[in-house]
DNA sequence: ATCATTGCAAAAGATTTGCAAGGTC
DNA sequence: GACCTTGCAAATCTTTTGCAATGAT
């Protein structure tokens, strides 16, 4: 559940794999095919996904490379305690996303498509441990969501209100 | 689900059963004595509290004033719409604290002993309007929760390590 | 009298866990 | 061969929902 936050900034050379060897092999786990599916299959693309949208998107029973619902479960947790993966909620599940080589970064939530939308803020940061001093608040992270409306769905609602207009 | 912001600076004049009142009047509901009880119990002190939390204090099956698992769900969630309580997501399950009335901030949640400690940042406000002008993002809120270990905590873990070191 | 609300139990949705069979070191 | 991991099903946890009985207006 803790995230490794130091070697971050350290051994950006290594693959996501590789780290992921590494951090196995730390604890005495195994590099089953299982786990390698997994990761590769999540570091293709940058994208935000939750259990369900990748269990969708893997191979189904019977299909080659198929995951079994616990082990999709228990492997994205094992990635978030490697510090490849970041975790966080969005209306009571679940949502992951890269952590491992990929830039600090907040998010706006849009509440029409549900899309998330990234951003990066250095006086947040700045905020952030201002407020921390205050307070004698030892940080170890952070998670804004700004929630709202995006442009696209601004737009396509205007138009819809003109249409509406004409009637 | 949605929150009505707009009447809360005009009806600070209200107490909150009043404003309760009102918003079930405004949408044919009805006040009956769960919801009467519900409201006052958590209007009573400020603090943080999840569903389950709740129905441990209130009065046991059998007990005067009892009120259904169901019911306590029901009521919470009303008490968002009619825009008393704020509500939101700390580890996979839903958080609640006075929204009526109540200055806007945010929370430094301490990993140690679960507390949440609020604070507020015009900072935060303005940085929040600037992202989302970037953005083209038109926004409802946000939520900003910055997690760590709090003063208290540092002192005992303090505490604590010097105990070890002398052994 | 009408129609909303309650409490219960069941359902639902998301995630975790126990266990026997199979895979990795 | 030891022991970790998998897939399955069952269990858990939190929240919601259907329904018959009860209560508010």
């Amino acid at each position: 559940m803790t995230k490794d936050f130091s070697l971050r900034s350290v051994e950006v050379s290594l693959s996501p794999m590789e780290r992921f060897e590494e951090f196995l092999q730390s604890r005495g786990k195994r590099n089953t095919e299982q786990r390698r599916i997994l990761l590769d299959y999540v570091f293709r693309r940058h994208s935000h996904f939750d259990a369900d949208m990748l269990i969708d998107q893997l191979p189904g029973k019977g299909e080659d490379g198929y995951l079994g619902r616990a082990t999709v479960y228990r492997t994205l947790n094992e990635l978030v305690d490697a510090g490849l993966l970041r975790k966080f909620d969005i209306d009571g599940r679940s949502v992951f996303e890269h952590d491992y080589g990929y830039p600090e970064h907040d998010h706006m939530h849009c509440q029409e498509c549900e899309r998330l939308l990234e951003f990066h803020s250095d006086e947040l940061i700045k905020l952030r441990e201002a407020v921390a001093r205050d307070h004698n608040f030892r940080v170890t992270g952070h998670r804004l969501i700004i929630s709202g409306v995006c442009d696209e769905c601004n737009k396509s609602r205007r138009r819809k209100k003109r249409k509406q207009d004409l009637i």
